[in-house]
DNA sequence: TCAATCCGTATC
DNA sequence: ATACGGATTGAC
């Protein structure tokens, strides 16, 4: 039995007596509770051994808490996996895995499934190279696939058709999604196809619904579980498909130790249980990119004149004065002339166009008006902003700058640079005079738009969806995020820009993307030449040239200095491994839990282990062995380790 | 010489 | 973590 002790040198098997009452319902996986070094404790029941190896006296099981299985062996080897893998506790992971006991609904009975499912129609995968072969293994064997949907892909309906492919073959699955707008269309998409057997586990559901779903899935009633990160845990029976749509997404990073990815979950689990993997989305990650690079799985893409035939025309231009409409209009909203034009092409034909702006509300990025060079802080380089005040001061680091000098041309007056939302909007609405305008983003987030001429502004990953595709797409807000000293900038934008590509109808159809940037930055030609693939090709070369990951294996340690020191001095770096930092922790990364919000003088900082990635579980293990050396020793105090963390500064 | 205390170790 | 034990330090 696996006692839930939070202490990594406990995180292991315990072997206990049990009596003949408890003999029946004591089975692999139940919830137990028992004495442990005098206390109660709670645990799972992982096996049922006829002797142990344990030299000394066996205490006795305290109590079953209850007789549900809810640790089978094939969960309880991935959790031990997760763990392994990600340098944390079994028990931690098990608790992500395994949602809270709900007593009166494990007493429900779990209705049979009636729906019957048939296999669907392939027609619609017919573009992607390969894939009978690939759908027909989905019942039988374990394809493992990275699947670049095609522009305006219909990317709910594919994935239910997977999920339908392996259901009617008498297998499970399970499909991951970032968020709950995506969640809501993949189980629309699902219901006409799976119908009951299929049910949606997302952390905004009560403890009721939540634990009845998920032992609904236990329980074998729902062959298919659809939901957000924790939902690649779910406990499908004879599993024969995990999908992970989108996994660039930060939503997808897990908030809780030990911070597992649902992609590298897949990853365990499609070896683990031998069952099919897609990983999918319209760009794709470095991470897949890795798994087709090291010959685990294989390209779903369609051939490149599908691609072209479908994609949007696709512009790239600066923002210069120049090309800014003559249109007094489109002027006063600051609308570059192509843009402005591939707007009215797509309204006059009564299509939708959606404006893609920042996040930032009022407050734009400025540059140097004389030589139009980016304004950026003198302490730590961040984008400068106008505050509601007519005051200049950093958006990264806050330092109010009092007197700018640009450092190109010596310049001192600044202007402003990109539009928020909100006043985009209200200078569109003015543009486009008697077309409606939409606003989706933060708080108030439109899932779905009419058919019919609409101006939408949206900032990223919040555009509504268009039943028949947009007629245009204007990305106005590139500067914002490619300009971070983040790894994944350029990865991001190329994962945003083709989700909103991928929702403009096809060139031939009029279809325009418009991105305001320069035409020969690496991510824009991706675009233009919607090329994910090439592009994630590219970035992986990179890392590796630069030794991040996926290239390598890092991990980051975050605490105070001193016990930073204390932590890495003590660890063992596997050979060919190097140390970087101490820095300061990364922009927009939180103390580590248990940090003492009240003492904001308290310094945190990061260390990053870097280890080749065949190293990596050697890596693992140092960490786990540093934590339990620190705990022996009685080294208190917020401390976080993180494999792969999905930022490192 | 005995007790208070401090590490180190095991927890089925 | 918490409990136990053997070693260490300290006071009568």
């Amino acid at each position: 039995m696996l006692p839930f002790l939070g202490l990594t040198h406990l995180d292991r098997p315990f072997d206990y007596l049990i009596d003949a009452e408890q003999d029946a319902i004591a089975q692999p996986g139940v919830r137990v509770r028992v004495r442990f070094a005098g206390r109660l404790v709670d645990g799972i029941l992982l096996q049922r051994i006829e002797e142990s190896d344990h030299p000394g006296k066996l205490g006795w099981l305290d109590r079953v808490v209850s007789a549900e299985p809810v640790l089978g062996p094939e969960l309880a080897a991935l959790c031990r996996a997760v763990a392994d893998r990600y340098a944390g506790t079994m028990g931690d992971v098990v608790r992500l895995a395994i949602p809270p006991r709900h007593a009166r609904t494990e007493k429900e009975q779990t209705p049979e499934p009636t729906s019957v499912v048939t296999a669907p129609d392939r027609a619609s995968w017919q573009v992607y190279r390969s894939a009978e072969g690939f759908l027909d293994s989905l019942a039988e064997g374990h394809p493992r696939a990275i699947w670049q949907a095609v522009p305006g892909e219909d990317w709910p309906n594919r994935l239910a058709e997977l999920a339908a492919t392996t259901v009617a073959a008498g297998r499970g699955a399970i499909i991951v999604v970032p968020d709950q707008r995506d969640l809501d269309r993949l189980s629309a998409a699902c219901e006409p196809l799976l119908g009951d057997r299929c049910v949606t586990l997302a952390a905004g559901l009560g403890p009721t619904a939540r634990y009845r779903r998920w032992l609904a899935a236990r329980r074998g009633a729902a062959q298919v579980v659809l939901g957000t990160r924790s939902a690649i845990f779910a406990p499908v029976r004879d599993l024969g498909l995990v999908v992970v749509w989108d996994d660039g997404d930060d939503s997808l990073d897990e908030p809780r130790a030990p911070y597992p990815h649902p992609r590298e979950v897949a990853v365990l689990r499609a070896h683990l249980e031998q069952c099919g993997m897609v990983i999918g989305g319209f760009a794709r990650t470095a991470e897949a990119q890795a798994l087709v690079a090291a010959g685990w799985a294989h390209d779903l893409v369609a051939d490149r004149a599908q691609v072209r035939s479908r994609s949007p025309r696709v512009q790239a231009i600066t923002d210069d004065d120049a090309q800014v409409a003559r249109d007094p209009q489109a002027r006063s909203a600051r609308i570059p002339a192509v843009a402005f034009d591939a707007a009215r092409a797509a309204l006059a034909a009564d299509l939708p166009v959606v404006f893609s702006v920042p996040r930032r509300g009022y407050l734009p990025s400025l540059a140097c008006t004389r030589c139009r060079e980016h304004a950026r802080c003198r302490a730590c380089h961040g984008p400068l902003q106008l505050d509601g005040a007519g005051h200049v001061s950093c958006r990264w680091c806050g330092r109010a700058e009092s007197s700018f000098r640009c450092p190109a041309c010596g310049g001192t007056q600044v202007r402003a640079l990109v539009t928020g939302a909100r006043r985009t909007a209200e200078e569109l609405g003015r543009a486009f005079a008697g077309v409606p305008v939409v606003t989706s983003g933060g708080s108030s987030i439109v899932d779905e738009i009419p058919a019919g001429a609409r101006v939408v502004v949206a900032t990223p990953g919040a555009e509504p969806v268009a039943p028949a595709g947009y007629g245009a797409a204007i990305i106005l807000d590139t500067w914002a995020q490619l300009d971070r000293a983040d790894l994944r900038a350029d990865e991001n934008a190329v994962r945003r820009w083709m989700a909103i590509g991928g929702q403009v109808r096809a060139h031939g159809e009029g279809g325009r993307l418009v991105i305001v940037a320069d035409s020969a930055l690496p991510p824009v030609q991706a675009i233009i030449r919607w090329d994910p693939v090439g592009f994630a090709e590219t970035e992986l070369a990179q890392r590796d040239e630069l030794g991040f990951p996926p290239a390598v294996t890092m991990a980051s340690i975050d605490g105070t200095p001193a016990m930073l020191t204390e932590f890495t001095g003590h660890l063992e770096i596997p050979a060919g491994g190097d140390v970087l930092g101490p820095v300061p922790l990364p922009p927009g990364v939180r103390p580590p839990a248990g940090a003492d919000r009240d003492d904001a003088d308290t310094e945190f900082d990061r260390v990053l282990v870097r280890v080749p990635r065949r190293d990596g579980r050697l890596l693992a293990d140092a960490l786990v062995a540093a934590q339990i050396r620190r705990n022996a020793r009685h080294e208190t105090g917020p401390i976080r380790v993180q494999v792969d963390p999905p930022t490192i500064g």
